[in-house]
DNA sequence: CTGCACGCCGATCTTAATTTCCAAGGGGGC
DNA sequence: GCCCCCTTGGAAATTAAGATCGGCGTGCAG
């Protein structure tokens, strides 16, 4: 362990001696697709290990490339960490206003929201880890990015349950984030038991929880 | 801030020269009560900056005491951590056992339950966020001891749920997870959005939700 | 043919945080 | 009243991980 000690270092005059026996570097590759293989690896290594676990020589290694290469297209490991991260959030996204966007009938728009998280969650590249999982939520760009996609998300809720049951908003908006939490737990649950229960079985039972709990709230108050 | 800037470094021949003015040591104190009050520093830290961004040098001095007792009450910090962790964990499953055997009606149950659980959220030493906003969930004792408390506190919802509708263990559970979720997540929403939502008023809110989506499940199949 | 430019790598530097070492001092037992 | 032991803290060691330095070689353009 004392850096004095390795018995082959090399002569001062030659410091760097590079002996590079075979094919070991890796193949020259044009900046974009470096790029994404690198993100697909830090992906791997993040799901794997969360951010503070996982090493950047790890991630080097999963690309099979050097670690000066990774700092030549990510700055740092967490600016590497946001870009997934905003990747993954940005399709999320995508992905639930699409459904609601989907029919107009409310019933059904519930329905095929909570069917598109669910097969968000259980998608195999295990994105929900890295976002719904996150070691780094105290970073504020993290924190801040992920309640940017919660109140995009809640909102939308929001606003059919209001249209639903002429609740003020602010309650509205309270049981958006009550039902949007509902599904994130309930999916990744539904995860872990795979095998047990089919996806539609799975996210029809959350759905009908929700739309039940919705559908009967105007009548009071 | 550099090191070697001290004008009054001792001479070399007197490495430790305590020369402590007045009263700077920590007063002693019985075995029980410095833990304790260590325990109540490292909340404090652990709350505010998360696990990783707590320094055992600030909670030290927090707690106004050097380095070397807090390693002799906890071996180590992350020994600390699971110390406060178990403790909250504990006290809250306590709560909502407590609350679920409160009455024997399962509509008043369910609301039981989620006062209890907005007073928990609610308790101004934030323990929340040190237990669902940890940044150490992938260290394998954080995550076993927070699904134990998730798995003991859906089955007890479950029961409710399949007593009430006669569902499938599996599927009572599922929802069982999605109602915990559900109670989280709004919680801690509505803990932001504080003063402008009594807590009543808002725990009834999601009370409502779950009850009316539980409720009528049984009449279809 | 020759030079240049781009992308790659081994090796090292730096920083930061946990954990430990050793001398000093005050309170309780005799 | 005195001594011993136990507790305290300043300072340093260790380790680990993020970030960087400087040269190498291949392929294309002139």
């Amino acid at each position: 362990m004392v850096p004095e000690a390795r018995a082959d270092r090399p002569t001062a005059a030659e410091p760097h001696a590079p002996s590079r026996p075979a094919g070991q570097r890796s193949a020259r590759m044009p900046r974009d697709e470096r790029r994404a293989q690198l993100l697909a690896a830090a992906q791997e290594v993040f799901v794997a290990n969360g951010y503070h676990g996982a090493a950047m020589d790890e991630i080097a290694e999963t690309a099979h490339v050097s670690k000066p290469v990774l700092y030549q297209h990510f700055p740092s490991k967490r600016d590497l960490y946001l870009a997934l991260l905003e990747s993954h959030l940005a399709s999320l996204t995508e992905l639930m206003l699409g459904a609601l966007n989907s029919t107009t009938d409310n019933d059904e728009r519930v329905q095929a929201v909570m069917r598109a998280y669910f097969h968000f969650i259980a998608n195999d590249d295990q994105a929900h880890r890295l976002v719904f999982e996150s070691d780094l939520i105290n970073d504020p760009d993290v924190s801040s990015r992920l309640e940017t996609f919660n109140r995009t998300f809640a909102d939308a809720i929001a606003r059919v349950i209001a249209e639903d049951t002429k609740l003020p908003h602010l309650e509205a908006e309270l049981l958006g984030r009550g039902l949007a939490g509902m599904a994130q737990v309930s999916a990744r649950y539904w995860l872990e038991t795979d095998g047990n229960l089919d996806l539609n079985v799975a996210s029809d039972l959350i759905y009908r929880l929700a739309w039940r709990g919705i559908s009967r709230f105007p009548k009071e108050s």
